[in-house]
DNA sequence: CTGTTAGCGCTTTCAC
DNA sequence: GTGAAAGCGCTAACAG
């Protein structure tokens, strides 16, 4: 069995409050600090951390809530999460949600039952009910790349309905006129980069027949499945514009299993520079995300609201919320074609 | 502030026994039941964890390590383990060592302190020294994926060596003789697949020139480097075989960008079959891993240990370690050439 | 089936 | 600067 402040109160003759006050960095005479260096090495004490929290009523630990952690974007932000909280001697504990709802509310309680000092969530779409308890608990809360309709909470996103506008005026720009959107409104980001398609389409006066449509979900399978679809139309768009980098592997396979070529029959422009941009023949044009700045200002916000509730005393106080947006910039590849009229 | 099982008790005019029985699934009668079902909703009572694992000196929670959380392959398998572990009533505490040594240690202390109930790593290259607090407080681990040099522990690994012979034999079969490997032998894995290269190497009769060995990281950028100088040389190799995916991927840029093409000039053998090979024009063959499996199998033996700690009372029994050697399989993509001669 | 009591390992007043 | 004692929220004997 482990040992204990017990042990080395035996061992060094010392009280508990002494010792207590030597593992927190109080001031205590060099021959004790000595004393006690050496029985903590002898007994190879560790600070129990349960028993510590139980009493200071603060883990030093941080939830992290991610929709889906087999995805690569969630992947690049836990790490960049991580990094920050250890620099300041947190912890995180991370939950996977596996982009089902009911999951996502038992991860939350369980979360608030290991009494977190606050939580960072890449929330699953659906309603903010899920973060009750946290609230109930008092417990801190930051939303990372997705927002609640139905609720207005700290969180650091970017303008998914700006980013996807300005990639389709790109397309525009470069001649297109029948372009063609694979999405999932249901998704918070994916209705946004809808809306802002739809936006950029009517200002440039263009029409966007039902067939070049093609609303699912963020998935590989569903931009596969629409992409094969879209490349039998009679009237076949000249560009496809994707609203989630999931879609955007799902349209470069359909494309690898058709004769049509890209950028040459039909121009691809997607989300996300990740993997898949490097490693295709043809870059891929894509609308680029800050992600590391995603995980640094959502601990940053998180911590801001963590103190805040220290120096309140217990209570988090009630002044509106803070909504960081991050800049996006479009990354020129080569999958998509000037068309000229 | 949240409510305790005192509250519960002034509500209810139950004893904190009654109250305890009633959270842990134990006899109340069922007045006391409906009496304390209202209390709870009324005045939403969550379970204090942090309270309920200091007295009984378990968590329910198990601590597991991986090397990169940016890797898709740990993605796949904490997404595994998270699901195993949920149908078990277990949480997980993940831990990134972001491939540093010295973060890794500091990780595996940290699990520790949280009093984890069992470790799972999927641990960085190095010594096996950084599991010491681990072994110090009596915490069962299991490694998934990797082993160490210096000792041997409960693992779920692959037959590496044998799968990488497979591989090359493979190549060696449809007529390449000039063959060329991407590997990493710092790594266990890397190591173990470039001994089971050379050794199908050996038995063939094939010579190995040093030009076409290119030893570094498990990553993108020594794959990409290192097929550079491949396609540079005068005597060029007709397959590359790169022992892990993130060389493989590295390996395809390059091919890329050069105006060399595969499988026609070159032909490309490697290992995982994650998104990288649907996703490209011709697909990879690789051997594929099972990589639910990992997971699956980790945790059960991991519940195994625990089990065992809880029967003998506390302390970890003796009997040699627990080695799962899952089975690998083939996928043919059309990456490889045949050649005749 | 229910209540009383002790105590998990630690921090934190408050005297000294 | 140090020590004694109380208590964080819960469970686990043991009696009743």
């Amino acid at each position: 069995m482990p040992a204990t402040i017990k042990d080395i109160k035996e061992e060094t003759g010392l009280s508990l409050a002494t010792i207590s006050k030597y593992l927190n960095g109080g001031n205590v005479l060099p021959k004790n600090r000595e004393k006690l260096d050496a029985a903590v090495n002898k007994l190879h004490y560790q600070v129990n951390e349960i028993a510590r929290g139980l009493v200071t009523n603060s883990t030093r630990t941080v939830g992290v809530s991610v929709f889906d952690i087999t995805d690569v974007f969630n992947g690049v932000i836990l790490h960049e999460i991580g990094v920050q909280l250890s620099k300041l001697g947190y912890g995180m504990l991370i939950v996977d949600s596996a982009n089902d709802h009911e999951r996502e509310a038992k991860n939350i309680r369980f979360l608030v039952n290991k009494k977190v000092d606050g939580i960072i969530s890449l929330p699953v779409a659906g309603s903010s009910e899920v973060l009750n308890p946290a609230f109930g608990a008092d417990i801190p809360v930051v939303l990372l790349d997705r927002q609640y309709w139905d609720r207005s909470l700290d969180s650091v996103t970017i303008n998914n309905r700006e980013a996807a506008a300005g990639a389709v005026k790109y397309l525009i720009d470069n001649g297109h006129r029948k372009i063609a959107v694979i999405c999932a409104k249901k998704e918070f980001t994916g209705r946004e980069r809808y809306d802002g398609f739809m936006k950029a389409m009517d200002e440039a006066g263009l029409p966007v027949p039902v067939e070049y449509i093609e609303d699912g979900d963020h998935s590989m399978e569903h931009g596969y499945a629409a992409m094969n679809r879209l490349l039998k139309l009679e009237d076949r768009p000249t560009a496809v514009f994707s609203s989630n980098y999931g879609i955007n592997m799902g349209v470069i396979m359909a494309l690898n299993e058709s004769q049509i070529n890209c950028p040459e029959d039909i121009s691809v422009m997607g989300f996300d520079k990740l993997m898949l941009s490097n490693v295709l023949k043809t870059q891929l044009t894509v609308i680029e995300q800050p992600m590391e700045r995603f995980g640094q200002k959502g601990v940053e916000i998180l911590m801001q609201r963590i103190n805040e509730k220290k120096e309140n005393k217990g209570s988090l106080g009630d002044e509106g919320h803070i909504n960081i947006v991050l800049r996006t910039r479009m990354h020129i590849g080569g999958s998509v074609n000037k068309i000229s009229h």
